[in-house]
DNA sequence: CTAGGGTTAG
């Protein structure tokens, strides 16, 4: 058996391997054994040819182990249509799949950005009444995470803390600091930390730089300066990610010294800087107008063994803009190609800024006209950023033309045309290409909904609204506080309040964390319909609720019975709160 | 037989 597994190993085509499978015809080959040829074969075509030999000529059928590897080498080879034929095979066989076989399809299409059809999957576990064990579920919330569905990530993770047998653990903790912070649900993200202790989960590096990391994309620098003194004194040896945090954060402090510090005394604390230390940090120097410092720092680069990479260059570029050398700026883009370091949108748009402000307009739209026959990936802020040219060199033709030409996109994607037309305030035009996209399913990205929706609320096109959301819903696709938030607006406005109190109390059951603005609103439309039921069955919830600002709710609910003309409700809620507020005191 | 987390540039 052992000769035969080898000689398997060795063997070049499909035929060669029927050929040494055949003196085994109509023979019992045990199912392990046949699995263990199985797994040791990484070749997804020959894992099939093994597969169809059981099928056909072994006198037994392939069991469910057998027909899960094979889909594992299906789906590392990306074919996905093979991966769709091959589970319709094994039903038809009357295999039922399990979580091993939902897993790894789940995971593989999801790993390549195909969202909806890992989740396609995962409709179709939850329908085989097949329970996901943890590292499904962490990869669910990621996957989601990753779309930026951050309200889907938080239901999952709620399902995920629902359900008896599954314990959150490190891993989910850390993806879920990040998903609260990215939806800005800062005291969420921050609260993790205590709910992962009394979980017996000891926070690590990678949860305290998350949050870090979470703090300075949203200037919170004292949050972030308090959380670097809590890790200093946990038991967490910081690490290179941090370190390169902490530079941006002083950074962005203006606190160039202190950078400065701690870019150098990263080796004394055991932590070699990597490009990214180095790319930080000349940033620094050159929004300090350290230019000296900064392409000092560029040519260390080069002699110390720090690889450069695309970000270095278009930090330098930028840089040479900042000292109006644009000569300079051009050359690097150049140089950086010869160092077969490929320029990217972020390269162009920065160089086209330069150029337009050197007064070489002319320059920057041949280049523009080169990058959109040429196939480079266009997106929305490169596009942008030859529109604006165009604008401040007063050319307002040829930039009012390039916004039209979006209506029938070539070479940028209609969901980045939509989102140009959307900010640019082409509502109509929006949603006319908008509606086309989705209708030919190319409307995948989130941020693209709640752009619409955005635009749409501020232009008072309220049915607009509830259609883009509705579109939203059907994909799959929940609605962040602030999509909840215009939706429930658009819902009041439109006199929907069933709808809205649906949608409200479907995402509120599913444990979804709305800021108070959200639940303030809801308190709002039931006053406008004046159904004080509900106002003070939800008035009541709330104050119950730990996290929400007590004070601000008594106030919003005594105003709207004022509205309402109803002064004594309002004198009883303000009361009730001043009476709260003294018995503390005595607490 | 699967396998999940953090940092830089417009």
């Amino acid at each position: 058996m052992n000769e035969l597994l080898t000689s398997i190993g060795q063997t070049q085509n499909i035929e060669q391997l029927y050929s040494l499978m055949s003196p085994y015809n109509g023979r019992q080959l045990s199912i392990r054994f046949m699995v263990s040829i199985l797994s040791r074969e990484s070749d997804w075509q020959r894992s099939i040819a093994l597969l169809d030999w059981m099928n056909e000529k072994a006198k037994y059928s392939p069991s469910l182990k057998a027909y899960n590897v094979v889909l594992r080498n299906v789906l590392r080879a990306k074919q996905w249509q093979f991966a769709h034929g091959l589970f319709d095979e094994m039903r038809q066989r009357g295999l039922s799949p399990d979580k091993y076989t939902y897993s790894t399809l789940i995971t593989h299409f999801g790993k390549n950005g195909l969202f909806d059809s890992s989740f396609f999957w995962l409709q179709k576990m939850e329908r085989d009444n097949i329970a996901g064990d943890l590292v499904l579920y962490s990869s669910l919330i990621e996957l989601s995470r990753r779309l930026g569905d951050y309200s889907k990530a938080i239901i999952i993770f709620n399902a995920l803390k629902g359900s008896v047998d599954i314990v959150p653990d490190l891993i989910v903790y850390n993806s879920m600091i990040s998903v609260f912070g990215k939806a800005k649900l800062f005291r969420e993200a921050r609260h993790l930390f205590q709910e992962m202790r009394d979980n017996g989960v000891i926070p690590n590096i990678v949860s305290y730089s998350t949050l870090l990391a979470i703090y300075v994309d949203n200037q919170k620098f004292v949050e972030a300066l308090s959380l670097f003194s809590e890790l200093n004194e946990s038991k967490c040896r910081i690490d290179l990610t941090t370190c390169n945090i902490m530079i941006d954060v002083y950074g962005q402090l203006h606190m160039i010294k202190e950078a400065d510090c701690f870019f150098w005394g990263m080796r004394n604390l055991g932590v070699e800087p990597n490009v990214v230390s180095y790319n930080t940090i000349l940033r620094i120097y050159g929004e300090a107008e350290l230019f000296g410092e900064a392409v000092h720092l560029f040519n260390l680069m080069q002699r110390k063994s720090v690889q450069q990479n695309v970000v270095t260059y278009n930090t330098m570029i930028s840089i040479y803009g900042k000292l109006l050398e644009h000569e300079k700026a051009t050359n690097l883009i150049h140089k950086m190609q010869s160092r077969g370091i490929q320029p990217n949108a972020i390269t162009y748009s920065t160089i086209i800024s330069i150029w337009e402000k050197a007064g070489k307009l002319d320059r920057a739209a041949v280049l523009f006209h080169k990058l959109r026959t040429s196939g480079v990936k266009i997106d929305e802020v490169l596009y942008q950023t030859m529109i604006v040219a165009y604008q401040r060199a007063g050319l307002v033709a040829h930039a009012k033309r390039l916004l039209n030409e979006l209506k029938t996109p070539d070479n940028v994607s209609r969901e980045t045309a939509i989102t140009i037309l959307a900010k640019a305030g082409k509502v109509d035009e929006a949603m006319w290409v908008f509606r086309q996209a989705f209708d030919a399913g190319e409307v995948k990205d989130i941020s693209v909904f709640g752009c619409i929706i955005d635009i749409f609320s501020t232009d008072r096109k309220y049915a607009h609204v509830v259609e883009v959301f509705e579109k939203m819903r059907e994909i799959g696709h929940f609605p962040d506080s602030n999509v909840i938030a215009l939706v429930l607006n658009a819902f009041g406005k439109l006199r929907e309040f069933d709808r809205a109190n649906a949608l409200y109390k479907q995402m509120f059951e599913k444990g979804c964390v709305f800021p108070d603005e959200v639940h303030f609103q809801m308190l709002d439309l039931y006053g406008a319909r004046r159904d004080f039921k509900m106002v003070e069955s939800l008035f009541e919830k709330l104050d119950s609720h730990p996290n929400i600002n007590k004070k601000e709710l008594h106030f919003v609910v005594a105003n709207i019975y004022e509205r309402a003309d109803r002064f004594n409700d309002a004198s009883r809620i303000m009361n009730k709160m001043n009476h709260k507020n003294i018995s503390r005191l005595f607490c």
